[in-house]
DNA sequence: TTGGTATATCGGAAAAAGTCGATATATATT
DNA sequence: AATATATATCGACTTTTTCCGATATACCAA
């Protein structure tokens, strides 16, 4: 985990959002049924209010940083949190940082 | 506590290493007699390889995060480290995030 | 009060990040 | 194969951040 880019990629309100959103997903997202592998990029960007290409790179930046994964089930891709990652920046800060 | 400032004002390599540095002055500073107010900019600067304007800058972006705190004594500004930020920051991204 | 040193602030040039629309790719359906 | 949908990538433009030099301010010492 490279702190830099994890404290880049939460350097911004729309994928600190995102981060929340995902934490919940049963209630951010009630459209979509089933949380198991995450909540596909469109419910997010509908969510977010950016277009669609934004949304994607933001996710990818997350992705990057540690703090979500994919999986890819048919034409969706289904984001979700990490949160592993969010352990291990807690300790980093006590430590690290 | 801001979150978003927080993690801005530590999207930086050069503000994450003065951080660093400030947990354990007596090692980095050895220059410098007497550490209780914390480290003056002038020593920063320098161990920064960076200019004088950049260093007070950056110090003042930590500072307005609420991370590192200032005493003004005489000529001199001593900057030291807000530990209660830090574990603030820890359960914010436990809680929060 | 004059000059010296430490820090802060200002203005700007260059680099990075934010954000979009257009296009490409991957998968599904017919 | 042709079309439709979901996502990713590209190119461009705007805004923010980085980092500097110059200048201002605060304090000290003679």
């Amino acid at each position: 985990m490279n702190h830099l880019d994890v404290f880049k990629a939460l350097s911004n309100k729309a994928r600190l959002q995102i981060l929340q959103w995902l934490k919940d997903p049963e209630v951010h997202f009630p459209d979509q049924p089933g949380f198991e592998s995450g909540v596909c990029v469109g419910q997010i960007q509908q969510k977010a209010g950016l277009t669609q290409s934004t949304v994607s790179e933001y996710l990818s930046i997350l992705q990057r940083a540690g703090l979500i994964e994919s999986t890819r089930v048919g034409q969706w891709t289904y984001y979700k949190r990490n949160e592993k990652a969010f352990i291990e920046l807690t300790q980093i800060i006590q430590k690290d940082l």
